[in-house]
RNA sequence: GGAGAGAUGACCGAGAGGCCGAAGGUGCACGCUUGGAAAGCGUGUGUACCCCAACAGGGUACCGCGGGUUCGAACCCCGCUCUCUCCGCCA
């Protein structure tokens, strides 16, 4: 969330923002409700300034007429005191779920717009496959090469699931593990995050664990929900602390799976592994100094960018309309994989994403840095580094072969054990 | 899951209704001392929010979290969470 005094000194800004976002939200009510609170924390303050004084008068030597003039006047402070305080308690209430509304501020350099059609295309990386042979999608590659299994899945788990099998579930390994030492190289610290979380955490991160639009899993009776991504178990890492400043830029990397409703996503782009309730990704994410946060966001950019090098995918680069930021974002990146099994000629699809979220998300999960006596809030980053379904759509498409069987990125053999995958029906 | 013990500032640790934002110690910072260092001495050292031009000053709150009792609560009462020990269960 922006802090309450920014959005007030702001509000031109803010509103701008708010605007560009596309998003629903009232700036100007925050401001109000902000100003409510702050003179009626005032008024409080005073009263209880008195109230302290009047009791302090007690504990001295006292006539017994005295006593009892000090103690009634306490008692109506006492009452005057908790009026006030309800009134405070709904007023920061409403203010607080104002200000959740109010998006993160966005990137001078980020394109403005409402939809994907805004998003501005930064970069190609590759060339797109040409087959002499007309192209299968990856749900047909799954079944004939016996690698993924989504009707018993559906009857077992319901829509949207899948078995991995045989070889896929090797893939799957692979692409983990050459995530993961491409990480390692870089420093990362690795991790393998809890798949739950509090649900304080998650919405620290600017998820909403409840609620009917919520994309993520509550869990019954508790106040938990399952991981969305593990930018939520990383990025909670290290709530409630100070980060050392010499200890920056902090990276890491989580490898879970996340869990995602997907409600009302289905669309002729969601078939498949496109779109499923649950997968694995290795994550990674970035607590940074203030003034580093641009160059962190690009350092991920090109840490995915290798990845997806690594495995000779092609790609394009977008940087994302401000419509599409999403809350906590302040810049995103996208990495976009040829997909030759989408739609009837193929096409690009998100593979992987890199926010620049400033300190939208430290502010509620409250990570400072103290420097030269002066405290921040850091920021936040994160990326994709394998989301392992979309990954393996994209090299079932691009690499299949006439006969339909699959040829395996170079980079992967060594953790696969197999260089291709063969046809089996 | 059952039983018991506990949760105080960066850390250790006092505290058992008003004199406590909190003794003492450690650590840390600065200064003095020293050829240099150690020791020693002195001073300082939490967070949040509000007022304010002000990292000058003032105010309020915070002793795990949330309620309650009281004129007044770190201290009393209730609920919760977490940690530790023992038992049970178990990958």
């Amino acid at each position: 969330m922006l802090d309450y005094r920014f959005i007030k000194e702001n509000l031109k800004e803010v509103k701008e923002n708010v605007e560009k976002r596309r998003v629903k939200a009232n700036p100007e009510l925050v401001a109000e409700l902000y100003d409510k609170r702050n003179s009626l924390i005032h008024d409080i303050e005073d009263l209880r300034k008195k109230r302290n004084e009047n009791s302090s008068k007690i504990s001295g030597k006292l006539s017994s007429d005295e006593r009892t003039v000090y103690v009634e006047k306490g008692k109506e402070l006492k009452v005057k005191i908790a009026e006030l305080e309800d009134e405070l308690s709904k007023i920061e209430k409403e203010l607080y779920i104002e200000a959740l509304k109010i998006p993160n501020m966005s990137h001078p350099d980020a394109p403005v717009g409402e939809g994907e059609e805004d998003n501005r295309e930064v970069k190609k990386w590759g060339s797109v496959p040409s087959f002499d042979f007309k192209p299968k999608d990856h749900v047909e590659l799954g079944k004939i090469l016996d690698i993924v299994d989504f009707d018993t899945a559906t009857k077992v788990s319901g829509q949207k699931f899948y078995y991995l099998k045989n070889e896929g579930v090797y893939l799957e390994l692979a692409l983990v593990q050459y995530a993961l030492d491409t990480l390692r190289d870089e420093g990362f610290v690795l991790t393998i995050t809890p798949d739950i979380a509090k649900d304080e955490i998650a919405s620290g991160i600017g998820f909403n664990p409840r609620g009917k639009e919520s994309n993520i899993y509550h869990l019954e009776e508790t106040s938990t929900c399952l991981v969305g991504t593990a930018e939520i178990t990383l990025g909670g890492y290290y709530a409630n602390s100070f980060i050392s400043p010499s200890a920056l830029p902090v990276k890491m990397a989580g490898l879970s799976h996340c869990f995602r409703k997907e409600a009302g996503a289905a669309g002729k782009f969601s078939k498949g592994l496109y779109r499923v309730h649950q997968f694995t990704k290795v994550e990674m994410f970035i607590y940074s100094h203030p003034l580093q946060s641009d160059k962190m966001h690009e350092y991920l950019l090109s840490i995915e960018e290798k990845i997806f090098q690594g495995l000779g995918l092609p790609y394009r680069i977008v940087d994302t309309c401000t419509g599409e930021l999403g809350g906590p974002a302040y810049r995103k990146y996208d990495i976009e994989a040829w997909m030759p099994g989408r739609g009837e000629t193929g096409g690009w699809g998100e593979v992987t994403s890199a926010s620049n979220c400033t300190d939208y998300q430290a502010r509620r999960l409250n990570v400072k840095l103290k420097e030269d006596g002066k405290k921040m809030f850091v920021h936040m980053l994160n990326g994709t580094a394998i989301a392992v379904s979309r990954a393996i759509v994209a090299i079932l498409e691009n690499f299949q072969q006439g006969d339909g069987s699959v040829k395996i990125p170079s980079v992967l053999t060594k953790y696969s054990g197999f260089k291709e995958i063969e046809r089996k029906v």
